[in-house]
RNA sequence: GCGCCAAUAGCUCAGCUGGAUAGAGCAACUGCCUUCUAAGCAGUAGGCCAGGGGUUCGAGUCCCUUUUGGCGCGCCA
């Protein structure tokens, strides 16, 4: 946390704290038996303070007397030690509210020009080993608009993680084992056939895969192999099938995703599960914790027993296991054979069902399913023209990831999707991301920062370049529009530390539009360039913070950060 | 049928572990460029926070219930 704001809260929480035993002491209030307990909270309004306490009102009970006498008894015996707070005032139903001083003001100036980089950085997280597991789409077709969304989500969230002090990983899980595999290797196999025999002499199976791309890369399997697999054992044209075409997928995801600038750490296969015998091991372990049975040929899964509706299988009749077999030794192994902490992974809203069974699992297998995080992340609606879109006009088919990124800026797509938490449904709207003006927030944001450098430039030509200022030069920062931006300034290592709490990036996003709203304002009721030489330079310090900021942030999210516009 | 998520201005959404008069942006209307980027700012208007109960000093926020949406309940992933 800012250092001078979290010192300071902690300063207010010990002040209150000695006020009551004061007051008490003194018989202005009466001994309890119960720990008191309250918050120092930033209030909305500024007219009620910097910041407030709620101490009066929160234990009116038990000491039962109305707040507001409460509070007049611990503002009499409140003294305050520290150069931060200017002055306390009791208002409204009993809060105690405290305004902050222009030796506040000027320190934040400071802490800021003197951190730059690394300002906002915080050793909250305590360097805990983290893993967001994120997009990790399927590797059998195209990436989607929910694998868009996922992708600014997860890799964002990974930053802010980053930023508040956590060790943080990113990683792809690539499901390349199971069914699905073998349905995509069916349903090549049979475009492969209907090159040859036309397409009604082989059917498609309804539950196959009947993308066109699957049609594609079986085009693409001809054209270098010819014949030369018509022939052979369909098991081994299978496998040559697979072999060709899957590594072609992962390579397009890994293209498309290095261009919305998300890089893994790590692509992890699925297979590796089943090579390496970790599979057989999770599943050996939860048999001798007698958390298994057989049934109907098929080994099951007790998850009743943690509170389940039902129970699942783990091995089917045919001798494989099933994908939530796998997942659970996918997991065992962030945790257990690579030592994360806390594993973080981003899912759909529809694996909801999931989610319980999943971290019961853990607990099953001798792990904490406290430790594993899941992000449900509602689904995405594309809009264009004020109406839902499903298709690509050029494609016919379903918009993809590669679609999206062709059309909208990548600054564009992966600000606006970290507008809304997760867990809120939310509209992405073409038109606006496409627009190349301050109706698309991320201009807006980038705008202030334009302006910041032109402002510098100006100057610079006439030969004034920024310079440490004393304490008296920063105190002349004292209109309305230049303590709201500072004050704005003061809590953003704050706000990152709530964002990574949340697990939710978009309350930064949300933070620098503020901010930006903020600069605007300042800019239009302060000129930098004035008369006095004293309240230039502070206020030229001011717009270096502003710069420093929106940097960082938009550094973190891997949005551009342009001098001129 | 059971379960999960949601419902806040005309539209898209904020509202931090319950706090003071519910906030932005877009759309609408009115102003502000001979001075640092008007991609900006200032102002007006717009609300029974889905309905109903409860808990409390205090509820958009917590609990119950009804309604309406989205999703899930496979030896799919």
């Amino acid at each position: 946390m800012s250092k001078i704001v979290s010192k300071l809260i902690d300063d207010l929480k010990s002040m209150i704290d000695l006020a009551v035993n004061d007051a008490i002491n003194a018989g202005e209030l009466p001994q309890i038996s119960e720990k008191f307990d309250f918050n120092i909270e930033i209030p909305a309004d500024h007219q009620n303070g910097d910041f407030a306490s709620n101490v009066a009102m929160v234990n009116a009970k038990k000491f039962k007397i109305p707040p507001i006498k409460i509070a007049n008894a611990i503002c009499k015996n409140l003294k305050l030690n520290n150069k931060m707070i200017d002055r306390f005032e009791i208002a409204g139903p009993g809060f105690i509210n405290f305004f902050l001083s222009k030796n506040f003001f000027a320190s934040v100036i400071n802490e800021i020009l003197e951190l730059k980089e690394d300002y906002g950085h915080s050793n909250f997280g305590n360097g805990k080993k983290v893993l967001v597991e994120f997009v990790s789409a399927n590797p059998t077709g195209p990436m989607h608009m929910g694998n868009a969304r996922g992708g600014a989500l997860g890799d964002c969230l990974a930053a802010v993680l980053d930023a508040a002090g956590y060790n943080v990983k990113r990683e792809f899980y690539i499901n390349d084992a199971g069914n699905q595999i073998e349905k995509f290797a069916m349903s090549l196999d049979i475009r492969y056939l209907q090159l040859f025999f036309g397409e009604e002499s082989y059917t498609l199976p309804e539950d196959s895969y009947h993308g066109e791309d699957i049609k594609d890369l079986a085009k693409d399997f001809m054209d270098i192999n010819g014949n030369s697999y018509l022939n052979v054992d369909s098991e081994i044209r299978k496998k040559a099938l697979v072999d060709f075409a899957l590594p072609k997928n992962i390579n397009k995801m890994k293209s498309d995703l290095e261009k919305y600038r998300i890089k893994f750490d790590r692509w992890f296969h699925e297979i590796d599960l089943y090579n390496n015998g970790e599979i057989a091991e999770t599943i050996q372990i939860l048999k001798d914790n007698n958390m298994t049975y057989d049934l109907d040929g098929a080994l099951w899964y007790k998850a009743t027993k943690s509170g389940a509706e039902k129970d699942e299988v783990l091995i089917r009749q045919n001798g494989n296991p099933t994908y939530f077999a796998a997942d659970i030794a996918y997991h065992r192994n962030k945790f257990f054979k690579r030592g994360f902490d806390i594993c973080i992974d981003i899912w759909g809203a529809d694996h909801h069902g999931h989610v319980a069974r999943m971290k019961g699992a853990m607990n099953a297998i001798g792990l904490d399913g406290n430790n594993l995080d899941i992000i449900l992340m509602q689904l995405v609606k594309l809009v264009k023209d004020g109406k839902v879109v499903r298709m690509s006009k050029r494609t016919g088919k379903a918009i993809q990831l590669s679609d999206l990124l062709d059309e909208v800026p990548v600054d564009s797509a992966r600000f606006l999707f970290n507008m809304r938490e997760a867990s809120s449904q939310m509209d992405f709207d073409l038109n606006l991301a496409v627009k190349e003006d301050a109706q698309n927030p991320v201009y807006y944001v980038q705008y202030a920062h334009a302006r910041i450098c032109s402002i510098l430039k100006n100057l610079e030509k006439e030969n004034i370049k920024p310079k440490s200022c004393s304490d008296k030069e920063l105190f002349l920062l004292n209109s309305e529009e230049e303590i709201d931006l500072i004050r704005h300034l003061s809590l953003y290592t704050t706000e990152i530390i709530n964002a990574a709490k949340s697990y939710d990036p978009a309350k930064i996003t949300r933070y620098v539009i503020t901010l930006a709203t903020l600069f605007h304002k300042f800019y239009n009721s302060c000129r930098v360039k004035c008369e006095n030489e004293d309240l230039m330079s502070a206020r030229i310090n001011l717009c270096l913070c502003v710069k420093i900021v929106i940097c960082n942030i938009l550094n973190m999210f891997k949005i551009n950060v342009p001098e001129s516009m």
